[in-house]
DNA sequence: ATGAAAATACCCGCTTATGGGTATTTTTTT
DNA sequence: AAAAAAATACCCATAAGCGGGTATTTTCAT
């Protein structure tokens, strides 16, 4: 099941989606925002898989509204939409860390496409994009590490099977500062819990 | 470390061994008994890597000593000692499950070949052994399947990273059955804890 | 040198896991 | 039919994990 937020404050844009995404058996919005401090609150408290976000958006906009998703729960997808495309404001997007671009006006199909390929790990830019405008700097090359140094380390160390208190006894740690450490990588990673924790530090230990 | 327990109402048996394993940095005697019962008793507590264990003890033998362990610890090596090669106890023995054989008036540090061996996963079998005694029923090849039915199944769910609570949901049982498995599957692997379940669990999830 | 990111460590309340049992019923094997 | 093994489910006490926080210090890049 695909979680989707939408973030835009022209409502017949929202009714626009959300016939099109009811009869999606995959796809569940799990809520909608006016303004960027709305979308936060909600995302921080739904965790979406993917949101939906108009760059032109009150309080908070687009381009900083993804900034602060990106560094707080680096996992969820945006797409970002905007009624004309801006050179500037697609760039800054993308530099943000979208994971995809729609203009308005194209087809909603492109929505549900966009959606598809963006939990598929790939990026999804309007075809209408002039592709020099990133000039080779898509989100996935942006990419950086979610993952801090500490982080990485302490995956490893739970991925060998060890617990946190003897992970804390070989960095010389305290308990509390393993505990805030594997709680971030989880949030991070968007995961549920130490079952998948670990299954992902034992099955991808080589990407994070 | 491999822990090492000993049972043999010999001391001067037990002396020997002991002074040649106290050099050996990677082994450690963690125990000594004098019957089988209180072989069995040191085995459930401190649970050793290896048993060396006398074939002619008082109150349990070592056939039966053997049976015993490898039904609630099957994890454990045992190494069976004997006087003189009698070719029905040995004959036994390999059939009960024991990795090794050693007779008494081998050189001492054949015990510490035994030792090395059966660590690796490998069997010992004294040289002075003829090897139709055990006419291809070895301990490798009588190693029957260590879980059950359901301890492989839960076994399984545990390495998708499922919790305890969501297994019993799917399997239809209570939280407490599913614990009781989990337990079950810990004792007999030798395991320490869901950690290294988990991390078995992944990782050999092909031969169990 | 100032600000952001990372690393450290604690709080609380709640849930889950662990490791010891015991006990009953069902299935399988002999 | 009897014995052994497997599956079921509970008890207890302790330990660990989870998911919210907050807060301080250190490191790093601008």
């Amino acid at each position: 099941m695909i979680t989707v937020a939408i973030a835009e404050d022209h409502q017949s844009l929202i009714d626009g989606v959300e016939l099109l995404l009811r009869y999606e058996e995959e796809i569940r919005i799990i809520g909608m925002a006016n303004d960027g401090e709305e979308l936060l609150y909600l995302v921080r408290r739904k965790q979406p898989k993917v949101v939906l976000m108009d760059i032109r958006m009150p309080k908070i906009d687009g381009i900083a509204a993804t900034k602060i998703i990106k560094k707080e729960l680096p996992h969820i997808k945006i797409i970002a939409f905007s009624m004309f495309d801006q050179e500037d404001a697609v760039r800054q997007m993308i530099a943000a860390g979208a994971e995809g671009y729609l203009v308005k006006n194209s087809p909603l199909e492109e929505v549900l496409k966009a959606i598809y390929e963006v939990m598929k790990g790939n990026t999804y830019y309007d075809a209408t994009i002039d592709p020099s405008f990133f000039s080779g700097n898509t989100a996935q090359q942006i990419k950086k590490q979610v993952l801090s140094k500490s982080e990485r380390e302490i995956l490893t160390f739970i991925g060998q099977g060890k617990t946190t208190s003897e992970i804390a006894a070989i960095r010389f740690n305290s308990v509390s500062t393993i505990e805030t450490h594997r709680k971030n990588i989880i949030r991070k990673l968007g995961l549920k819990g130490k079952g998948e924790l670990l299954r992902y530090a034992i099955e991808k230990k080589y990407d994070f």
